[in-house]
DNA sequence: TTCATAGTTCGATCGTAACCGAAGCATCGC
DNA sequence: GCGATGCTTCGGTTACGATCGAACTATGAA
């Protein structure tokens, strides 16, 4: 008894659904307000800055003053995984919510999950990027073959560049609604910022989903082709 | 809001100290009664008898009946990995408990981690197996190298046999204590499995530790050197 | 300066869940 | 059959924490 390290504590942080929801739109990737985050939570601005606090102080939050705002991102990456693994483990055992609402087609189609595409398009891109053979599947890890790198500087990604960063080039991120591997790391990052860059998609306003223009969507099809 | 599965639920029930206490000595794999779990969690049996039924309607845990005691494990290695996870996260942000107790060297020493050695001698298995060229680190993942496969078959694991098998022969798992990866996975199980057959050590009771004689120390490490 | 907006702190209320004693089943050994 | 052990269910108590109204601080705009 009284072994390692105390899971209660952060349990119990993710464990009240007003927090709970604050930090699944958190990952997000952006950062939201003070109440912008009581909204999604579905609780007042004076309860919501009670839970931020307790959420900073338990090292899950980070937070910015910017004027008279106050912004609040996840304390770092590990965060988002942490989120993103319960996530996918709550959907495996059905713990799903009670109204599946109209949002959710969107969300599992293409949703931004910390800073990566996610979603069935997610696991659509790295399945397409593993069959060209830009990408190796080795073990449980992902690793850039040099043909990947080329094709990936033909459309405009430069990996020496994401090379530099301390960060993770590939990484693999189980996704919840997919039950499936999809791109994360630096360069799941670039990837989906090249998407919004060149105008193919965009993020929603107060959602993680990610909306495809239609010109976007038949680019995307045709870059990331699924073989027959 | 209302985006996705539910982490609120699964973080509520890992949020209370008695039933995280209670999980985390299920990590040690075994199965407990319990009697026992209620000893570890420092409560009444009627007090684990609620908990430990909320658990398993959580999904967490899986319980056999075996005469007129019940024997509780963890549902299935996804937990277990959801466990050592959230440890090493807790780990990382310092939410130790407060005493840290006789036990703690042990347990950082060699611990059990569901079926795999875990703690700075799983570790340095893990170090020692790279250093020689039988597993290599891709990405996140590891491979097992022909040369690999050849030097287990010496010490007596079938690999072949082991591949057969649905489970990954080869993963990663971060350990809480190291902050470093060891071995899991059937190959990880097997190992261990090996060393215990071997009488180079054995569990202890109460505890996920696992103590090594004098003897099997020695032959461990010279088994997995470290290079210098 | 004054007003408006964003956020925190205080105080009090209220619900829920953890907890244990006691009673109730089930299984084993005899 | 009997008592002993392992565990669950019931009932009632207690304590903690989530919640919100109201008051307070800070920044920005006019």
């Amino acid at each position: 008894m009284k072994e390692g390290p105390d899971i209660a504590q952060i349990g119990a942080l993710i464990g009240d659904p007003a927090r709970a929801n604050m930090l699944a739109a958190l990952t997000g990737g952006r950062a939201l307000t003070a109440t912008e985050l009581a909204g999604v939570g579905g609780i007042t601005v004076q309860t919501a800055s009670t839970h931020l606090a307790k959420l900073e102080a338990g090292g899950l939050l980070a937070q910015r003053k910017q004027g008279r705002h106050r912004y609040f991102t996840l304390a770092d990456e590990a965060v988002a995984r942490l989120i993103e693994s319960m996530m996918g483990f709550a959907a495996g055992r059905g713990h799903l919510r009670h109204q599946p609402g109209p949002k959710e087609p969107a969300l599992r189609k293409a949703r931004i999950c910390y800073d990566h595409l996610a979603g069935d398009y997610g696991v659509r891109m790295l399945d397409s990027l593993i069959a060209s053979g830009a990408i190796e599947a080795v073990g449980e890890g992902l690793a850039l073959t040099e043909k990947g790198e080329s094709d990936l500087e033909c459309i405009g990604i430069d990996v020496s560049d994401l090379r530099s960063s301390r960060r993770p080039l590939c990484r693999s991120c189980l996704d919840w609604s997919e039950r499936r591997a999809h791109l994360a790391g630096s360069l799941g990052k670039a990837l989906l910022s090249s998407f919004l860059d060149k105008g193919w998609a965009r993020r929603t306003a107060e959602s993680r989903s990610i909306r495809f223009s239609p010109e976007g969507d038949r680019q995307f099809l045709k870059l990331f082709p699924v073989d027959p």
